[in-house]
DNA sequence: AGATTTCTTCACAAAACTTTTAAGCTTTTT
DNA sequence: AAAAAGCTTAAAAGTTTTGTGAAGAAATCT
């Protein structure tokens, strides 16, 4: 791809900046905002092959344009984090996102993700995204979103809504940590967003009562110590 | 690379000869200037393939050398500044340089610093390399920033939080020393910045211990004298 | 409204992890 | 060769995170 068109938005000038002119060193076309509504108004009129987004906006919430990008577009997104923002929140909002960095970052190392999205992009352009289901079977256990049934080794499991919410985040997250923050954001939604309770623990281990499953040596979810819980 | 071109700008004589020492017997390529104005009117001539530079010169501050050569090339830029100036860490990174050090350092860490800046740049550049940006493989280790695990031939390895971004530093900046400091930051961030305590040591203490590793003759973590740790 | 179920909070115990401390060892410098 | 600086080790002390039981609040059902 030649002269890739890219689109920056982070409301700290230098940094803006900086990333501007990293970039058009490498020969892109930098269109740079210094907030989110102006890049939401540009987005409408032209369609950049990347963005490189900053999470705390004045305006708006990076994660807010990345969400309104993603209703109806697909190029790669990069989002820029402050480190002080705790590593699980990040992940588990930066979905949507296809990398991430945290600030300060080496700019040369932004140029090469930038690059290595990019490729990417190309490359796999024709490719659809996965498509969602609405049952996942994990060896004897089989949750069904449709109509929000669960089973276990052919006997089913009586399960509120929030631990059917929670258990489903699980097995759709299988193989990965899904910190207690993610589920929160999971099953709550960002409104209800903070952790300083230990109501998820309390879920955790209702659904692991009703499975039989034990704490010291689960057969399903597995607590990952200092990071969350995971289904593999 | 094999003699490499580096611009170093100091105007204490001492310690811009001291570098020019260490960097050609390394068998670097050194061009010194003892002031802003004789080394912008070199770099009109000539382009290096990397720079140490002063914060504080006579006739202009390093920030500014640094961003004239920012307006249109993209090689690594070492920052030098005073221990006291503590905002300039930042401001210098995120001004466009790609690494800083505070006087007084030591020798030896800037020319680490040097190779590692030069090996991420010529990596940054080669061609196209599709990595896995949660996922390193170092000869029978892999370690998983995503589901957050880590497995030692084929075996699993169960590491603390602390542990695990220890070791994911170490692996992610691989070949190159990665400082108490520098991990520091990385693993606790800015914010509990201290580095004078044997912590570190401590912790990696237990991750060789975890790996079968020996301090005398690692297979991993090697310890380099004075400087830091390193994986390879 | 009253009964039942579900959700959240709290306090405390247990477990796991982190940091400190201190002593011994190795490398580097003088 | 002695001194200084840096690294390793081990164990104790301190902190954080997780698990549990019980009680009260909120929602749902009859």
């Amino acid at each position: 791809m030649t002269e890739a068109k890219i689109l920056v938005v982070d409301d700290e000038k230098e940094i803006a900046d900086l990333i501007e002119l990293y970039l058009t060193n490498e020969a892109y076309e930098v269109h740079k905002f210094y907030n989110g509504t102006d890049a939401l108004a540009w987005l409408k009129e032209e369609t950049p092959d990347l963005a490189v987004l900053d999470v705390m906006l004045p305006d708006m919430s990076g994660f807010t344009i990345c969400q309104k990008i993603r209703e109806n577009q697909n190029f790669p997104i990069i989002m820029l984090t402050a480190k002080d923002e705790e590593i699980d929140k990040i992940t588990g909002l930066t979905l949507g996102a296809d990398d991430y960095m945290t600030k300060p970052f080496r700019p040369l190392e932004l140029i090469a993700r930038v690059k290595a999205q990019l490729r990417r992009f190309t490359k796999y352009n024709t490719a659809a995204k996965e498509e969602d289901q609405d049952c996942i079977t994990i060896s004897g256990l089989v949750i069904n979103r449709r109509d929000h049934t669960c089973t276990l080794d052919e006997k089913p499991l009586a399960l509120t809504p929030t631990e059917f919410s929670i258990l489903w985040s699980l097995c759709k997250n299988r193989g990965e940590v899904v910190s207690s923050d993610r589920l929160f954001y999971d099953v709550w939604g960002e409104k209800y967003y903070s952790s300083n309770n230990n109501t998820i623990m309390v879920h955790i281990r209702h659904l692991r009562e009703k499975m039989h499953d034990s704490s010291e040596k689960p057969r399903y979810i597995k607590t990952v110590w200092g990071v969350g819980y995971k289904i593999e």
